[in-house]
DNA sequence: ATTTAGCACTCCATGTGTTTGAGTGCTAAC
DNA sequence: GTTAGCACTCAAACACATGGAGTGCTAAAT
């Protein structure tokens, strides 16, 4: 490809961005002159559309880039992808050591980037499933009711209340305690499972018999801790866009039901990745563009930072901000994780 | 008014629900046949609109319910209003004893109403403002990281995750839980700020003073305890109704906030209450109508359960739904309070 | 005193040109 | 290789006719 043509490419891709509309070559030159005639960037515009970089949408239309074009200028003529200061000051006053947990700093990390992009913003915690149990902890709230509380080695804390079957005497929490202790610190969170609770517990005899209830909240929990919790923030946004307007619902519940955007992007950790329109394997998404990139958590893989927009998007901003507090993230978690 | 007149207004109601169509004299004979032609129906109709139950999109359209015409057909002519046997199924397979904890029993609620009306559920906790500290408890979970958990007087419970300023031994742990234990419970959640917190770590002395952080998650604890928790399902749904579209984002962004959800009704306990359109106190909602009732817990006023959708709903089906639902919970939450 | 048939009228929705303008592709001259 | 020029295209905007569902009114029927 010429010289000239990726110059022409790229302003075009540039003013789509911002307009939105169909970009003829007598308004190309408008908007970024250059020493040549209109029918000149005719001839190349025909040519970039016969490579397969721009669509038209009728023949007496300007053009559009095609999902080919946007990775084209994305892969290749984008500008400088520097951080805009703003953005900058902005992520890290929302994002902090402060936050406490993972859950509560993604959560935050999620609401600024769907803040400041005006897109919806995904994030995932790291994927729990090679992780150890370090520890169980059992608070008592009440004559049948318990929180459990797991910590994994991986940093992970979760927590539920269980009510159990029947009353919990001290002396019955406490043997129970002793008992699931026992038997699953150190044990990994993959292998436990309702099946082996109860093994477990017919082993021990009565006592731990009468609390099947609350083995059901165990395995419940560890499978919670090894499950990837996906947060979601600023669906609504993207209802501004009239590109998306026309599948918004779809959109939504695609969006809504979450399980899928752990399997969005393929990546590894430290990795970006840019899925724009018909690149997406989801059909729901074909009119959209995913940023997304994961954290590493002490040099291991974490979880996942991104953002679902129109394939219009600001590429070149927007990029850069998804990978700041990508690896903003991973900083605090990782300095979390070695804390303790 | 009339027998007839209620008849016809009950009749164009019932019709406006199923079609979302303008009602013609004709084609009201069609669906609802009356031993009367059109033109007297044409009259009656003339009279419903200049009396202010009917609007007429423009004059030579059908006629529509205004909010007047919606409000007097479910005051008066609404048929009976028994619930449908499988709705009460699958609220009852969805809703149980089982379901834990307060939240994840709205929350349970929120979602199976959400789907079986296909319109947006409110549901909010019962608001703790009220409520005493039963008890403080403090998870250690690592070397600088606790999670702190605390129980009210109304079997709320809420837990955090903290990180302190610096390194907790096993002592410190120890005198900073005795202290704000032997200071906090028993005082009511609205008692505690930081302020207070501060002056009392002033007291004790520099030990729980290096536990600043601590103190302060203490105090966002009993703030969000305090709180009313406000949760939202099945936003989407509300897209697939053509006369929300146009303020769509609106809507959408209304509902996220969610902060003014628990102020859209003003109910006692057990009460049931209907906004329909321009009744609604917010312009967000003037297109829209809310059906929302509060349970009770122990004969005191709990939380609000609830749904938003079009004014042109099933006005005879859902009301029910809403009001079984939130018997059901208040119930289920009662019971449980009385277990502890 | 109602009810109803009949009729003129209204107005949206639909369809059909017509025009306008931004844009194209091609050709021939530079 | 570049550009001026020109015929051509097509969506969008506008005007205009048509049809149909619906109304309101009046006068006759019950």
């Amino acid at each position: 490809m010429s010289d000239r043509k990726k110059k022409i490419l790229a302003a075009i891709v540039e003013q789509y961005i911002k307009t939105g509309e169909p970009i003829g070559s007598k308004s190309l030159l408008e908007y970024q002159p250059m020493p040549l005639s209109s029918a000149t960037i005719r001839n190349e515009m025909a040519e970039l559309a016969s490579m397969g970089y721009l669509d038209q949408p009728h023949t007496s239309a300007g053009r559009v880039p095609s999902h080919k074009g946007y990775r084209y200028y994305v892969d290749n003529l984008m500008g400088s992808t520097e951080l805009d200061e703003k953005m900058r000051k902005h992520i890290e006053s929302a994002v902090s050591e402060k936050s406490g947990d993972a859950e509560s700093l993604l959560s935050r990390a999620g609401e600024v980037l769907a803040d400041l992009t005006n897109c919806a913003a995904v994030s995932t915690t790291s994927v729990g499933e090679s992780a150890v149990i370090k520890r169980i902890e059992m608070v008592p709230m009440g004559t049948r009711t318990v929180m459990l509380v797991l910590l994994t080695s991986t940093g992970i804390i979760k927590s539920k209340i269980c009510r159990a079957d029947s009353e919990i005497t001290a002396s019955l929490g406490e043997s129970f305690y002793n008992i699931i202790s026992a038997a699953l610190v150190g044990r990994p969170l993959c292998d436990i499972n309702l099946a082996k609770m109860q093994t477990l517990a017919a082993s021990v005899g009565s006592d731990a018999f009468a609390m099947l209830s609350l083995l059901a909240g165990v395995t419940e929990l560890a499978h919670d801790a090894a499950q990837v919790d996906v947060r979601l923030d600023g669906q609504s946004n993207l209802l501004n866009y009239s590109e998306l307007e026309q599948n918004a619902y779809e959109l939504m519940e695609f969006l809504r039901k979450g399980e899928p955007l752990g399997n969005i992007v393929n990546l590894n950790k430290n990795d970006i990745d840019i899925l724009i329109g018909k690149e997406n394997r989801y059909k729901q998404l074909e009119r959209s563009s995913v940023i997304m990139a994961r954290y590493s958590i002490n040099e291991q893989d974490g979880g996942t930072i991104g953002l679902i927009g129109p394939t219009r998007i600001d590429y070149a901003k927007l990029i850069p901000s998804v990978k700041y507090l990508t690896d903003l993230v991973g900083r605090i978690l990782t300095k979390a994780l070695e804390e303790n």
